[in-house]
DNA sequence: CCTCTTGTTGACCGGTCGGTCAAGTGCTCG
DNA sequence: CGAGCACTTGACCGACCGGTCAACAAGAGG
């Protein structure tokens, strides 16, 4: 759906993003109707269709903007550090902080991995992720700094590390950045030999 | 619903059950309407409700299931081995091959992890696996073997690394259990520098 | 101040869904 | 062989859902 919007309309397409997120984090993508979204921002139905063609559309949106937003927080944070195995750290720390920033996008997100309405956009973010991630580790492979091991095995492992991490203490829980971040690059560093 | 089941019984609330598991697999829960399960085993509606009483205890019942049986597996195949580190090394094989054998249980497990209505079994089922590891975690700190960290943490970061690699390279592809289960266990022994 | 486009309303529609139930069928065991 | 319980059928129900649309409001630009 391509639409002439105003400064208003661009406020309210944004808004629906956000306010449908929220719901579709507390209860479900399918269980939440069009009807909730509205009722819960006190609009009638026809705004929604107004700025989304469909209920998928709306989610193929909030993830492609949500993983743009990431991914810019982790550039700004990576800036234009030498060290690759440093700017794997940095990238941590970051996307820890956005989802921090961003808990309920984290539930959001693993639904639409089960779902293959919306395993096209899904796919290509978790690749871009991987790519970003497996740039690093050859780097850091060529200048010496760790083994040559396959790199998307251990870019895998490292967003593991992160998913896992991110959810217990970040999403679930409320522990602090710095705690968490640490430990994780600890463990993609040296494994359980700390 | 506790019922009075014989043989055929048995049997027909496990076909239920496998189908729905596969059903819920390819086309996710919500998608997946009673009918649908009824219909591709060519029974009436009523079958289904005369084993459960919901389509949501239905998935409640799976998920308990598998878990049983993945714990039961990765129990059989570390039997009285002795040394905590190679405990785990044999359970990561274990989950492995039986998530090779079920993967419509991965995204099925994914989507209950996502949802407030299987929150319960979903957490009970994710805390015994964290003390399984934690357990043996504990165990290796005792005895020397890695450096005194939070167990929980690190066995948050194991099954992350885990979880990835399984849905990689075992649910959306299909590489052979050894070739992962190494590089999983290497990754969590050793980190990057493996 | 008028016009044209953007934005909004909410009743309405066809379809589907989870779940019920009265009526039957067929084992099983005494 | 007959009684009773396990099992099965499938039409039916009320609720709800995603999506449409005709009519209307509002504000920007000339």
């Amino acid at each position: 759906m391509r639409r002439k919007l105003t400064q208003r309309g661009r406020q309210r397409r944004e808004q629906l993003m956000h306010r449908a997120a929220r719901l579709f984090a507390e209860r479900g993508y399918d269980p939440t109707s069009v009807a909730d979204i509205v009722e819960s921002l006190g609009v009638g139905k026809g705004v929604f269709y107004w700025y989304f063609t469909s209920k998928e559309e709306l989610l193929a949106e909030i993830l492609k903007a949500s993983n743009h937003d990431l991914r810019r927080r982790q550039e700004a944070a990576i800036g234009d550090e030498p060290d690759p195995l440093e700017r794997i750290a940095i990238g941590v720390r970051a996307s820890l902080e956005w989802f921090r920033d961003h808990r309920d996008y984290f539930s959001i997100i693993q639904f639409a991995a089960t779902d293959e309405r919306f395993a096209p956009v899904l796919r290509r973010n978790r690749e871009t992720a991987l790519g970003d991630t497996i740039r690093h580790l050859k780097d850091a492979i060529v200048a010496g700094r760790i083994p040559d091991q396959d790199p998307e095995m251990l870019a895998l492992a490292v967003l593991g590390v992160v998913e896992q991490l991110t959810r217990r203490y970040l999403v679930d829980g409320d522990e602090p950045v710095d705690r968490v971040g640490a430990a994780a690059v600890s463990f993609c560093l040296h494994g359980l030999g700390g």
